[in-house]
DNA sequence: CGATCTTTTGAGACTGCATCTCAACAAGAT
DNA sequence: ATCTTGTTGAGATGCAGTCTCAAAAGATCG
């Protein structure tokens, strides 16, 4: 666990800020920071309620726009209903592939793409402060338990 | 207007699925072809209204999803807590440039992105249906007008 | 053209995620 | 220990989007 060192981080940005060190922003701190990949303010929620900490839904969703405007969380709205948080390691920003099979999400990091976007960047005068990529498609897996992935025609369910 | 062979099409579509030719239909597509950008779907039901359509929110989300089901529309998640749809132009897919300043969308395309998307697909086995990119920062006259962008630091708002 | 069958619509209830409110609480300063 | 002020919790509220179901309107066929 190298977290120590971004929880000390956090620590001295509450101090600069003027804000205070509680023990739900710790536990917060401690849960996102434990996770490996990317959860939702909800599960998150729900996870320090399993484990019997006492934490308000409000606190949760405060402390993690906290925990981004420190730079130390990222915010990310993914496919569906819902933001997406992860703990942001070691300043290097990736992209993510949603399969729309299983959920899952897989980082990937393009520094191709990225020095193309700072060019677009460039060309329409535009001050980048973030992106977001997406690619959602079907997993190596799911693409091949679906082989015959027919047009979404028919009667059938309007996704 | 090149949209009469759009609304071909999707006459042929719905035929083709066996779905009914509706009034609320042709007036959704008519409404959505006219707009030359992006659009919300709360914005295109008060545009209907103000126009003197009966129609409902209902069927506005209802026939939004049929537009994109055929193809014909595409439905993209931006910032803050609303869809953007907007009407499929020669079925080039374009990327955005979000400016938070003024809310802006700029659109933009990238051969190169999309070349190096489709190798790193090939590269974890991904089979992409598409894609979202969006690269949020301040446009060029939001940019001068707030040229000192200090770190959002302080006791000021949580973005 | 009118009867019939089936899809579609509309109004409003409902859902889920997120934010707001405000009194009670607790962290940090003195 | 006390005081000040930021923070919390419970629930209300907001909002985008979905669902329900009876009524209305396409399509089809005689």
């Amino acid at each position: 666990m190298s977290d120590a060192r971004e929880k000390q981080r956090f620590l001295q940005l509450l101090r600069e800020r003027g804000q205070r060190v509680t023990g739900e922003r710790l536990a917060l701190f401690d849960e996102i920071f434990s996770q490996h990949g990317h959860i939702d303010a909800e599960e998150l929620l729900a996870a320090m309620k399993a484990r019997g900490l006492k934490i308000s839904r409000a606190t949760v969703y405060r402390n993690l726009d906290l925990l981004v405007a420190c730079g130390l969380a990222r915010k990310q709205r993914l496919e569906r209903n819902r933001f997406l948080y992860e703990h942001v390691h070691s300043g290097q920003q990736h992209d993510h592939l949603v399969c729309t099979g299983c959920g899952r999400v897989v980082e990937f990091i393009s520094p191709g793409i990225a020095a193309l976007q700072a060019e677009i960047c460039r060309a329409h005068g535009f001050v980048a402060t973030r992106h977001t990529l997406q690619i959602i498609g079907l997993c190596n897996q799911c693409a091949q338990q679906q082989p015959a992935k027919a047009v979404p025609g028919g009667r059938t369910a309007h996704v």
